[in-house]
DNA sequence: AATTCGTGGAT
DNA sequence: TATCCAAGAAT
């Protein structure tokens, strides 16, 4: 096999490489990276695309431009900023982690891996992509799209993710002691823009001479994975309501387990929990129809009800009534967001009586 | 080690 | 419509 050229890469990303928000330096005074933009940009992109952070990022920084504004941010505030991006762990995790780092590390990230470690929310990828691409330390940094570049470009016909520990061995003898952060990024770019799951661009691609899959015409086959099970169905009810003060009835969600710590509507079935006094058999305005959600492990299918509910019914739940005019739907998550839409499609919420008679038509 | 964590776009 | 899957981490 050919050696893929780092220098071939490296010339190819100072020509295509993208321009992203968190690759431009905001301190003019300083050549210096901004290691507290690496990081959110990096917590952000986890397991989700350019696209969808660029619409984050800007936001996110906007509000908290440190890393000791976002210390002393209100948690709340950071669940609502991140609503919608999925996988919310990452985002409880923030607040924690920059206090640390403030308090600890004197408002600096440290640049060792041991340390990098020890922060909540940062893992092998990330901690390896903060020292690479924030202090130019030459580790291998290997996501995804390395997975995909290296199991093409040496033909790896072991399948994922049993081929992970070779790729890491790949990416320690490929990463160069210069521009190492460069290189990283370059083989992300590389395997977002051309090196693609589908439809890879062998025809532009810079390590087109050197790949293995090319060569034997498998680029659309490496790499292999092992099949997984297909996802389970699940039914269940959400509950958009109101009370006799024109407030809604949200319930912050306890911390762990499937959209923790964000704001949502009550519900049952779906989730696989108990909400107490509901259940699916009681209470509330059925509407026509149904909202489909689709998260990592699961398809849920569920019905929307409104009503109108007395506070004093829900004592013992984290709920909140939020009046009918503070409320924003885009802090919360996409599935209770859709519900929202879905009941204000059917029922108009500032016409209660009318509506429940027309629904109950 | 295997599961559990969202979401939206592409095909 | 069904499936894949994207800059992973926590448990």
């Amino acid at each position: 096999m050919n050696t893929p050229s780092v220098e071939t890469l490296l010339a190819w990303y100072d020509q295509y490489g993208r321009e992203l928000p968190w690759r431009t330096k905001v301190d003019d005074t300083s050549s210096k990276k901004n290691a507290y933009r690496i990081w959110i940009s990096e917590i952000m992109l986890q397991q989700t695309t350019v696209p969808v952070v660029k619409k984050y990022f800007t936001k996110f920084l906007d509000q908290w431009p440190t890393i000791e504004s976002l210390a002393e941010a209100d948690s709340d505030e950071v669940m609502a900023c991140w609503a919608g991006l999925g996988y919310y762990t990452r985002a409880r995790n923030l607040i924690p982690c920059a206090k640390i780092i403030v308090q600890e590390h004197n408002g600096k990230f440290p640049n060792s891996s041991k340390e990098l470690l020890k922060l909540p929310g940062i893992g092998p990828y990330t901690a390896s992509a903060i020292q690479s691409i924030a202090f130019d330390i030459a580790v291998p940094v290997v996501d995804g799209n390395v997975e995909r570049v290296y199991s093409r470009v040496c033909g790896l016909t072991n399948p994922l993710p049993l081929s992970k520990p070779e790729i890491k061995k790949i990416a320690e003898q490929m990463t160069p002691s210069e521009r190492s952060g460069d290189f990283a990024q370059a083989v992300m770019d590389l395997g977002a823009t051309v090196c693609k799951p589908r439809a890879p661009k062998c025809i532009i691609c810079p390590w087109q001479r050197e790949c293995t899959s090319y060569r034997l015409g498998l680029q659309d086959k490496i790499p292999y994975k092992i099949t997984r099970d297909p996802k389970p169905a699940r039914k269940g009810i959400l509950f958009v309501c109101l009370n006799e003060n024109n407030c809604f009835l949200l319930e912050r969600r306890p911390q762990n387990g499937l959209l923790g710590g964000t704001l949502g509507w009550l519900g049952s079935g779906w989730d696989n929990k108990s909400k107490g006094i509901f259940s699916d058999l009681e209470g509330g305005l059925e509407l026509p129809g149904e909202i489909v959600h689709v998260f990592s492990h699961f398809k849920a299918s569920i019905r929307v009800r409104v009503g109108v509910v007395e506070a004093s019914e829900f004592a013992g739940l984290d709920i909140q009534w939020i009046p009918k005019e503070m409320f924003d739907v885009n802090t919360l998550p996409t599935l209770m967001k859709k519900a929202y839409i879905h009941a204000c499609k059917h029922f108009d919420f500032c016409n209660l009586e009318e509506s429940m008679r027309i629904s109950r038509s």
